[in-house]
DNA sequence: CTGAAAGCGCTTACAG
DNA sequence: CTGAAAGCGCTTACAG
């Protein structure tokens, strides 16, 4: 037996062949004889032998492995990641499992330096970015990554510097779905509460979204209607608290992301307002615990299966050195509840 | 230039030392001289260097990885993780970052090959288990991969035969002050919905703390009150109106989880039962979505952080060759407005 | 279809 | 404190 873990030579050794053939029949190589492969096999099984994931990649130069980032707001603690992105995790590990690829997870700043951190370390192969960020800050290490040639998706905005790199949902559709839903019911003063400013492109596209359902409704976006706040539950809370306090009457909110709508909840509970009563509210994400609320929340849905594959193909596909295109997810609505009208 | 990546003999080229002095600088080992390492570290920033990982895990026979597998249930769908293990998933990965681990996520089936999978393959230097399963199924490997001195860490019941590798919190105990909070406020038909077996041994104790704090209050534990579930919301939901149906008469219900009790709160809902007047409302685990319902869910909150680190630190020592114990994790009731009582 | 050989880029005794 | 050398366990041209 010895003392050292079991190799391809100890296979070799057993087996009668060479230690290169041992190599090609576990890869499932078609040079090698389907005979000598199953017996390679066989007796590897046997040995409880693996390769050696160090050696395979330090000579093939590939890990097999992506990294999967997600940026954290500094001002949020540590406890709570954005469901959004962890319903994400689950789908796109998944299928990379099924791609036989390993993945790791790590939580950074927009700040770091993941740049090279991954790729240039060879500890993995390409990587994917979540989080909703302020992407001013990142463009830049994104071009250059672009140009680097390394491989990396993110889930965002689709904006042409980033074809075929970034992956969103066709946000301006969903904030236009979501609005003319509340104004089927025969709303008309609809708040928006959300971020609508550069650092978030795709609450601003909904955002947009939003204009353009009112604007075709021929009703004149109210700047007062808009309540501007970054994609966490309490900030939300406060912003919800801030416009009852403005005095300004609205009869619906559009919130831009789940999360916020969960604030936005709490706080007119707080104030004894009924939903959806007194006032009609839509969500984005769809988001498990939307169904936890009295009522359930409406919300548009956005694809997370679809999302996932569509992050991880295309990377894979970058790590093959093809080239990509950026799909857009589909969305659709979801309607429970909070909204009232022909739903009740 | 060259075409090549760079190498830590390209460093040492410039820095005029050996390659060996330029891994051992980078390594900040003490035995090289300071400004020797200064200048090594500064050469390797300005020339974006980074240590291939490959490399260094073959030749070191560390990852400096760890694993952390998802048990899967597979009669659940695909698409969510316990929320429970997903806070896990985020306070070990921070550890594990600050402690300079890499941290590979998977999704498992009970049945998997594991074992060997991670640790033998070199793609992991130890792993961590999460998931509530069948224990039944997996002891056997646990005691192989115990014997073979592989390093794992598992959420679960601190059972004795896994001393140090099993983390967990005091179930018992948990149970225990769940009943009895119902019982402070006068509840004296106390349901328990939630596993009771073998199989989920974390469920059977906290079970057995609700017949423990019967008792103290001198109430024979009626076995119509107790209703076996798995730990899904949607079984939850059936479990209820089981017991509901079974015309049985109870006034308050610990749930095993909080999952379970967001599928009982569904379930009360629709029979129109209300929460608290009619029935009072325990749960366990503290999920952040405990504060969606209405009214909020009183529930037994583990400490997640805590249990993370243990999970990691005991893991680490293992690694490294220490011996560990098995600490407990510290429980806490939080009383929200489910219960009423005292609180109201 | 198979084998002998080279070499991926490090870390770590060993020697000084 | 530093360097020359070995070797971790594979994959992959190259030759047959």
């Amino acid at each position: 037996m010895g003392s050292g873990k079991t190799t391809s030579f100890d296979i070799a050794k057993r087996a009668g062949v060479s230690q290169a053939t041992v190599s090609r029949a576990l890869r499932n190589s078609p040079l090698v004889n389907p005979e000598t492969r199953e017996k390679v096999q066989r007796i590897a099984r046997e040995m409880n032998y693996r390769v050696d994931r160090s050696a395979a990649g330090l000579r093939s130069q590939r890990s097999n492995t992506i990294a999967l980032l997600f940026f954290e707001d500094p001002t949020s603690d540590d406890s709570q990641i954005n469901p959004f992105f962890l319903t994400l995790l689950g789908h796109i590990t998944r299928y990379a499992t099924r791609q036989s690829y390993d993945v790791l997870v790590s939580f950074q700043q927009l700040s770091d330096d993941w740049l090279n951190e991954y790729v240039v370390s060879n500890r993995a192969d390409g990587i994917i970015l979540l989080g909703y960020g302020d992407y001013g800050r990142i463009s830049d290490k994104l071009q250059r990554l672009r140009e680097e040639g390394l491989p990396f998706t993110i889930w965002g905005a689709t904006v042409p510097e980033l074809e075929g790199h970034a992956i969103g949902c066709d946000n301006p559709r969903g904030g236009e779905l979501a609005t003319r839903h509340l104004l089927g019911i025969g709303r008309r003063r609809v708040a928006y509460i959300g971020s609508a400013s550069d650092d978030a492109p795709e609450f601003k596209l909904r955002y947009q979204g939003y204009c353009r359902a009112l604007e075709k409704a021929a009703i004149e976006p109210d700047p007062q209607l808009l309540m501007q706040t970054d994609n966490l539950e309490l900030s939300a809370y406060d912003a919800t608290q801030k416009l009852l306090d403005s005095g300004v009457e609205f009869d619906a909110i559009f919130a831009a992301s789940d999360l916020i709508a969960f604030g936005v909840i709490k706080c007119l509970k707080k104030n004894n307002i009924a939903i959806p009563d007194q006032v009609s509210l839509v969500g984005f994400d769809d988001l498990p615990a939307a169904t936890y609320f009295s009522p359930a929340l409406t919300t548009v849905r956005q694809d997370t299966r679809l999302a996932a594959h569509a992050l991880m193909g295309n990377l894979l596909k970058m790590i093959e050195g093809e080239d990509v295109t950026s799909p857009r997810i589909p969305i659709s609505m979801v309607v429970r509840g909070s909204c009232g009208g022909r739903q009740g």
